[in-house]
DNA sequence: CGACACTTTGAAGACGATCAACGCCGGTGG
DNA sequence: CCACCGGCGTTGATCGTCTTCAAAGTGTCG
């Protein structure tokens, strides 16, 4: 009923068996969502679980002065919501937003409860899946406060760069500028200036032209606080269970 | 066998029955902890799940130029490495030491991978906790990227006063002043300047000694990026299922 | 009493945010 | 076709915040 090619890159369900899977997606909802739409906003309530087939989800919160940090960059293959749910959130806790057009499975809240109550091998899957979220949400934490902006951009394009494995001679910026600087936590104008400051250590920054030099020499002068390695850093769905 | 006083206070065993608990808790091995000893630390293989009956665990990272980070700060009740085992992380992310004598339950990796596969009411706890810890997580990301030294240092007395039941016209610290301002990622000389600060907005604290005129007004026009609210940030241990 | 851990205080400096101006580009409408 | 506009990014000057380095104060425990 679904491509299945979309399916297979959910990472909540690798490791599962095609039956298995067929099962647990009948009373999924399909839904496309065009740029810019709001799937849902900060403070309403939580009713549904989603599996992003196609396309990029924004998540982000607006502080009382008005200013946006951008919580989350989500993309197909990824998931929202479990951990709202699993947590007994009520209301939402940030706004979601579609960056191009996406395609989505909802499911209920009920749904969700349900399969990883009485499905083990989903429930062990979805442990995993946040058991990472967590990691990485701790790193950030640890990163935010202890590195500086330039250090903490470094980190994103070697991240970027070795996560998408794009070539390091040469790659296009996944986002904007300016949504790259909300996702850091830093103001645009710090990111542009120290784009610059980044051609001393082999990253060049022209345009959304990203070149670097030597992908060691970054971790090891610039991104020497990432104490925490690759393999980490990379959700292992394969090897699970 | 052990004693269920300490036992009850477990969040992770929240709703079981008491058969339930006491088998999952036989092959437990019971482990007491001086205050300073080493529980593991960074780099060393991930063996145990431990269950904090009585005491207080300190975590934290040396980062290459030899700072170091509290990443948390865990006390009786809670549990350690869940998160490290069910990411399939084969070594442990920060390093444990008892701040105090420490009593703890440990068990196998494989005894919480197979309960959580095996037993679906324990697994439902997990998800549950890692979902909260998940929240509190990003939570802390996002105030470490927006808020000023002050706003952290407002927060966490607010947060600590609330979350521990204490009495705002008058109470303790639960730490050492270093030690909260490791955790806050703040310098030991800002932390001490900006307490003084605060006397400005009805905090005053002298030695350890807290005191806030008015929590509301302390939420309301210092912590007013903690657009989370207090329900989210106290785990409903008890509500859960 | 002395050693040591913990905390406070001061002066200087680094870093990032803010405010403001400008350049660039794509689209829209006259 | 050109004028205008809005979104995006760059650059400069200035300001506030936090860190750093250094010194001294406080407390506890042997």
């Amino acid at each position: 009923m679904q491509p299945t090619k979309q399916i297979n890159k959910i990472h909540l369900l690798a490791g599962l068996s095609e039956q298995e899977k067929s099962a647990l997606l009948e009373d999924a909802k399909l839904r496309e969502l065009p740029r810019k739409a709001i799937l849902f906003a900060h403070g309403e309530p939580v009713q549904h679980f989603y599996m992003i087939l196609e396309g990029t989800i924004h998540l982000y919160r607006t502080t009382p002065d008005g200013n946006h940090k951008t919580t989350n960059i989500l993309r197909a293959g990824q998931t929202l919501c479990e951990a709202e749910i699993l947590d007994a959130c009520k209301n939402h806790r940030v706004n979601a937003i579609a960056l191009e057009n996406t395609t989505l499975l909802e499911f209920t809240v009920q749904w969700l409860k349900s399969n990883a109550k009485n499905h083990s091998n989903f429930a062990l899957n979805l442990l995993s899946s946040i058991s990472h979220q967590l990691h990485l949400a701790e790193i950030e934490a640890e990163q935010q406060a202890t590195m500086s902006a330039m250090q903490l951009i470094a980190c994103f394009l070697r991240r970027t760069c070795v996560l998408y494995g794009f070539d390091p001679k040469g790659f296009d910026l996944p986002y904007s500028k300016t949504l790259i600087a909300s996702r850091l936590g830093i103001k645009l104008e710090t990111f542009s200036r120290k784009i610059k400051e980044l051609r001393d250590f082999g990253i060049n920054v022209t345009g959304s032209r990203v070149s670097i030099t030597d992908l060691k020499s970054v971790q090891k002068h610039v991104c020497s606080f990432c104490s925490v390695s690759e393999e980490c850093a990379i959700h292992p769905a394969a090897q699970r269970r």
